[in-house]
DNA sequence: TTTATATAGGACTAATTTGGTCCAATTACC
DNA sequence: GGTAATTGGACCAAATTAGTCCTATATAAA
């Protein structure tokens, strides 16, 4: 029921690279600075991130990722697919299961409703809403987060 | 993003239960072959069922498990809970997260909204509503499940 | 053209979580 | 007392996830 550390990751450099500047380039080790997060595990999100076209990424000096539209056109649901695949909270629960016995199946409706209801939510939250900053400025931190847990 | 196998059992178990009849008690021998669910796999969940005050427990001879209350009246919110603890997409993002960054905290409202969110949809479907049976009358089993899956 | 800077892709290991099984103890009915 | 059933906990195996590292490739600037 919950997401994976490196999808939660993901949203928190998102967030971050939007609060900095939405419209410019950043680097992998630009944003694991100021994320506090791991460059390798930074460079690795960012990679998944730009294969599934939330990111486009340049080589070479100057280079980076920015992206690909403005954050308030990207949502959760869009980043959460994108690190972990189709949102569902069973397996044999999206629309298109394509199984034999889906005609027939017994519990898949049920399963099915909970999942579009579940998908609508994170379609409609989108990164622009993610990214707040409090009134002194200070942007989200991975620290942060690790002290706010329990 | 997913829930656990043993929860995703759970709500067969339960539902197979409601399914055979929801005011009578039923061994774990019983709802094990009933669902072809390993009977060690079932007992455990059942037993944490019970802990958690969805089931009620007899032993002895002509024991066995039933429900607290009408299917109707127990949310697919309420077990899942009772199997993998509250519903949170993120280690920091239920309503009382009670750290002491909590007040100023900059990722943690926007995923507490999120957590409302799908708690509601998850509150509003009963265990009544995912014991659904098919024309024939067959009840749903895991074989069928994963059959389905893929 | 060389050098420095970045991403791309993939392999690999370690850590954690989850699933599944089993045993000894307890309770209740007949 | 014997049988049928749950209880609690320990335990191992399997699967998933997190995290790191290495080599190749592309680009811009000196």
């Amino acid at each position: 029921m919950k997401i994976n550390k490196l999808t939660d990751y993901s949203i928190v450099i998102l967030a971050n690279l939007v609060a900095k500047d939405e419209n410019a380039m950043h680097t992998a080790k630009e944003l694991s600075e100021f994320s506090e997060i791991p460059l390798p595990t930074v460079t690795r999100i960012l990679k998944i991130l730009s294969n599934k076209g939330i990111l486009e990424s340049q080589r070479g000096a100057q280079g980076g990722y920015e992206l690909t539209k403005s954050s308030s056109d990207i949502s959760v649901a869009e980043v959460i697919e994108a690190m972990e695949g189709p949102i569902a909270l069973t397996e044999c629960a999206s629309d298109d299961c394509g199984c034999a016995f889906e005609p027939s199946c017994a519990v898949g409706k049920p399963w099915q409703k909970i999942n579009k209801a579940v998908n609508d939510v994170l379609q409609n939250i989108s990164l622009s809403d993610m990214t707040v900053r409090d009134e002194s400025q200070n942007l989200l931190k991975l620290t942060d987060m690790k002290e706010m847990s329990f």
